[in-house]
DNA sequence: GATAATTCTGAGGGAACTTTAAACCTCAAA
DNA sequence: TTTGAGGTTTAAAGTTCCCTCAGAATTATC
């Protein structure tokens, strides 16, 4: 799970981004308006918290950017102000769910499981491709109806290449989706292959149609 | 599908409110004892969800009233006590289920779809998969017809995953369902473990055909 | 073709996670 | 106060991941 924090408040990024590490969460940081739009423009996340005051613009034109791109992408928005006028801006908008300053990060934690939780329920909550399919909400991946078992990493990974069928993947964007942000330039990427490699043998077994396609000097992309 | 929920604090009401109509339900209310019981005499709902404590009296008098009226009307009882005596005289007096506060929206949601398909299918309010049937009236769980006897926190589990069979839950939200928010973020999950090895032995014993299968690093699921 | 760069494969091992059992705590009933 | 059941914590043992490494196979470049 993928999660922008567009805060400008160093001190208080920095506790979420420990926090949300802690649980598991792959996080990303904008602290200003500019750079906070291009990474909603650039990056596909699961979730979205965002300052309403920001350095440059404000949070409220964030929002509607992200609700353009991606409709579904939940976004919590987080205020210093708790008045109800901005409560229900930033619901009309779009937001889907709003939290005052000063939260409590179990508070937190609990609204973006929710969050999360609702957008996948939305709906077709499966990803479908060929005879794959993939269920967000329980982890779970049929091939033809019948269960396939993965462990976290093949799934994170299978996931990231279900919900981009056919695009070319960079393995410095897998490395940091599936791995998150800790990836050094310098470190190396092997690991990728022996992921790819378990992953492969395991959806050759269960005969899915799917495959990951080594595009040379580049990554990979889902066929 | 039409809710009523009858609630005297107006912040968790409009919380309860928006969450529920933004999955599609229709939702009327009521805060206080006297609209309350009049909203139940002249209404059909598809489901109530009852504060123990009102203004002006007791939900439990309007639990009554709900089940001499239309006995087949799911009714979730949400209290501030989670205390075995009240859980256990709200469940005597006919409700469908119990929610201590505070609850996780996604839970209420849960349940709230649980009760509604229990009552659809008529007659029997039994969760059942594979040979296990568990009545949440009466909290009560047959193994083949013959009684499986569970402790408290034994049966909430069980029942959290007998909602949602086949789906990995996390051990967060296990935590967090069975055991309340008052999990904290530092605490150790291990006392899951514990609960589920009791589980499974009693389960065992009694020759059910269901297991919790780990998955590593996330949680489990019913299988 | 020869060479270099990249990808594939299999095995090994340390870390992370789960299982199990037993000790410990808490609280209500006798 | 004692007792015992329910529930939590701890510790040790068992299991599963998944990263690393080394060599083989493949692809690109010359």
């Amino acid at each position: 799970m993928k999660i922008l924090v567009i805060e400008d408040e160093s001190a208080l990024l920095e506790t979420i981004r420990q926090f949300l590490e802690s649980n598991k969460y792959v996080v990303e940081s904008a602290s200003d308006f500019a750079s906070g739009m291009e990474k909603v423009g650039t990056y596909d996340y699961d979730c979205i918290l965002l300052d309403r005051m920001l350095p440059g613009g404000s949070g409220i034109d964030i929002l509607k950017s992200v609700k353009s791109l991606n409709p579904k992408t939940p976004v919590i928005i987080l205020s210093a102000k708790d008045s109800v006028d901005d409560k229900v801006l930033g619901l009309d908008l779009g937001a889907d769910d709003y939290l005052a300053k000063p939260f409590n990060l179990m508070e937190l934690h609990a609204r973006i499981r929710s969050a999360i939780r609702r957008n996948l329920q939305d709906g077709d909550s499966a990803i479908t491709y060929k005879n794959v399919s993939l269920y967000p909400d329980g982890r779970r991946v049929l091939v033809e109806g019948a269960e396939l078992v993965l462990n976290r990493k093949e799934y994170d990974l299978l996931y990231y290449f279900m919900i981009r069928p056919g695009k070319t993947l960079q393995k410095t964007s897998l490395a940091e989706s599936v791995w998150g942000d800790s990836i050094d330039q310098a470190d190396s990427l092997d690991f990728i292959y022996s992921q790819i490699k378990n992953l492969r043998k395991k959806l050759k077994e269960a005969h899915a149609e799917i495959d990951f396609q080594a595009v040379y000097g580049i990554g990979y992309k889902l066929v």
